[in-house]
DNA sequence: TGCCTATTGTTAAAATCTTGACATAGTTTT
DNA sequence: AAAACTATGTCAAGATTTTAACAATAGGCA
């Protein structure tokens, strides 16, 4: 049975695969941890604690290479396959995210993009129609939709997960204000900006003193 | 001097605001660690543990007053105050963003929208125009900016930020995917969506084996 | 009023996470 | 081909965070 690793490991390892694909961009072939710790501004063995968390990807004397290391840990982070996804509310923040994702991620596709607005029926967002939310069952069952972002409203955000989950999405990336506990045999990952902006705000009450 | 509270305690802060809200909502005037470890699912010893870092805010055999507690939160995070905030780059995060404090966070009130596009020049987004880069520093004079969210590509990150750091503001929301380390005298939040999505995708792999 | 109960604030133990140290193995140089 | 060097993987120590335990104190009730 595999170690389970814990999740502070795993919120760093999009950063080292950030870091990686930027020195893959810059041509670098071969890293070591040392030089890592000074770009990323963390310590060299916390670098290669973690990396070994999953195997031995480096060489003794030599370092790391840059592009394998970089697709060893998109492969763990499962981001090397393609993943579909479809968006629940159109809002600004929907077709925001819509958007972002489109440009920004490879690996992820937006397919659908709902919304309980009438008005936004058909409505293009470049390339997708807002469809309404009572055509999801049937969207569902004929693609195979493996995110569901959630950008509605937070009365709406559970009732409508376990909707998804009841239609087999098992991962919902939760832009709603409110948690999503309590869903049995679905992957959730929040992103509470509300959060982030108070913590912002404490974090410049502190740095004021 | 102030012991330093972790960083882990200030995560938490967001979400135990929130839940005291609910409750205030809902009428509830009191309540004890334990009942609010149950619906927030973390351990009563945690939550008393977090809360004495700031000061006895209970009462032994009582519990916690809850408009009390709200409010003594309210004011660790400082989101009793008011606090200005402006976005750079009109896209649509930029706007995403900006209606979605407008909407959903008293405390911060967004001011201005900035972007490089000349041809998004004085296009209304709700009751805010679009200004042009070049007019940030005659607006950051004559108007108290405090927080700047940074909607913006990561290559114009790093200078976008160095330059609001030179006109006095000394706290960044920063959307760009990118670090901004090496600016001294500033208070950075970051909300890397890439990383979160990526973490996402991490756990569902996970969750399948 | 005084006893009983509830629940905090706080201390100490346990668990987890991070850092430092170094033997070992592979690379580079001569 | 051997010597010198580099940098990993790993172990153990140190630091931090979380959980458990409980004495002390305030509230509720008779």
């Amino acid at each position: 049975m595999d170690k389970q690793i814990s999740q502070a490991v795993i919120r760093r390892l999009p950063r080292y695969y950030r870091y990686l694909g930027e020195l893959l961009d810059d041509g670098v072939e071969r890293i070591s941890s040392n030089d890592l710790s000074k770009r990323m501004h963390v310590t060299a063995s916390q670098i290669r604690q973690d990396l070994n968390n999953f195997g031995g990807f480096g060489q003794q004397g030599y370092g790391y290479n840059v592009a394998y290391l970089h697709d060893e840990i998109g492969n763990i982070l499962g981001v090397n396959d393609t993943h579909n996804v479809i968006v629940i509310g159109a809002g600004n923040l929907g077709q925001a995210i819509a958007g972002y994702v489109k440009f920004e991620r490879v690996g992820f596709k937006i397919i659908g993009l709902f919304d309980v607005n009438p008005e936004l029926k058909g409505k293009m967002v470049r390339d997708l129609p807002v469809q309404m939310l009572d055509e999801l069952p049937e969207f569902v069952k004929n693609n195979n939709v493996e995110i569901a972002a959630l950008t509605l409203p937070k009365q709406n955000a559970k009732s409508t997960a376990l909707k998804l989950v009841s239609l087999g999405v098992h991962a919902i990336w939760n832009f709603a204000h409110v948690d999503l506990d309590d869903i049995p045999d679905v992957v959730i990952e929040n992103v509470h900006l509300s959060d982030s902006l108070m913590q912002l705000s404490y974090n410049i009450t502190q740095h004021k003193k």
